[in-house]
DNA sequence: CCTATTTGACCTAT
DNA sequence: ATAGGTCAAATAGG
């Protein structure tokens, strides 16, 4: 449940943020560094000083993250292991205190802010990460279930990464998957495969799209290092309801927030590790080529067509 | 035995 | 009150 949290992840967020204190301190020691052999005019050195104060910042805003009263951090802190097959012991702690098993359901909070994007696509895809279902809904007026997932490494790692993925009515052989947060964890990722598989039974597999549209805020640049990390390693899916994407898929990413936009075009927003150490997949300086201010992996997409609107 | 999925119950947001 | 999201017991599969 999204209250209860492994034993070992308080000590987690604990050591990202005395290594982000030390990083902080480092780059505040390097900043006097800098005055002193430079003096203070800001015209001597302003890219070096920018940057550093950009660093400063990062350190901070990380720092602020990490001890913010986000509900979601406060909930990390005094909670039980929850192993598997000792369900019943392992949940006497919870965010309620005084809880019965039953009094424990719904301690999750709904995330109203966390940015979320949706992938439309025909054909089964990987995205790289290792989902487990944990739910299926009837929605009101859909034809089609909805099948929730969250990341495989929640308990483990921590994750708070979901995704729902449903068929779209209009479009029975599509699917969409609706990603919800961000992944924390880390995740080899396999080799890029790019299509790996086609039945050619299925009608689906002929026709294929895939529409990413982000309708919340995208607020680093691990956010597109994980969208685009979607195209970059794939493998069949275990189920139908899983798609994949193939290479003539269109690729459509939108988003509605201007901030997003900024964030993601903004050369000062590139460092190659996030707040939580996640090691990017793709980088521009390796093999990724930037398409209006996003990363695209160094995929053949043949005939794909890329429309990013920002 | 361990891990993943199914599915009805439960909870929160609207 | 309702719809959507999550939990967790039961079950399935390797």
């Amino acid at each position: 449940m999204e209250c209860c949290w492994p034993e070992n992840l308080p000590s987690k967020p604990k050591r990202a943020i005395d290594q982000l204190i030390e990083g902080h301190q480092l780059a505040t020691q390097l900043r006097s560094l800098l005055s002193n052999s430079l003096g203070d005019d800001e015209s001597t050195l302003p890219p070096a000083k920018d940057l550093l104060l950009k660093i400063l910042n990062s350190f901070q805003n990380s720092l602020m993250i990490l001890n913010s009263d986000d509900p979601d951090h406060e909930l990390m802190s005094p909670i039980p292991t929850k192993t598997h097959g000792t369900k019943s012991e392992s949940s006497e702690g919870s965010c309620r205190s005084i809880s019965t098993l039953k009094d424990r359901r719904g301690c999750y909070k709904r995330r109203k802010n966390t940015q979320t994007w949706t992938k439309d696509t025909a054909t089964l895809m990987d995205d790289g990460h290792a989902w487990r279902k944990y739910g299926q809904k009837v929605i009101l007026n859909a034809k089609f279930p909805r099948h929730y997932y969250r990341c495989t490494h929640k308990f483990d790692q921590g994750c708070q990464a979901t995704k729902h993925v449903q068929r779209i009515q209009e479009e029975p052989q599509k699917h969409r998957t609706t990603y919800i947060g961000q992944h924390s964890c880390r995740t080899f990722l396999k080799a890029p495969e790019l299509i790996l598989h086609e039945d050619p039974s299925d009608p689906t597999t002929t026709d294929s799209s895939i529409l990413l549209s982000f309708d919340n805020t995208i607020s680093n640049k691990q956010d597109s290092h994980f969208l685009i990390s979607s195209f970059q390693s794939i493998k069949q899916e275990r189920k139908e309801e899983k798609p994949a994407i193939r290479s003539d898929d269109i690729i459509t990413h939108t988003h509605n927030q201007s901030s997003s936009s900024d964030y993601l075009l903004s050369p000062d927003r590139t460092p190659d590790l996030d707040p939580f150490g996640h090691m990017p997949v793709l980088s521009e300086s390796d093999n990724g080529d930037v398409i209006s201010g996003v990363i695209v992996p160094p995929v053949d997409f043949d005939d794909d067509v890329f429309s990013f609107n920002f």
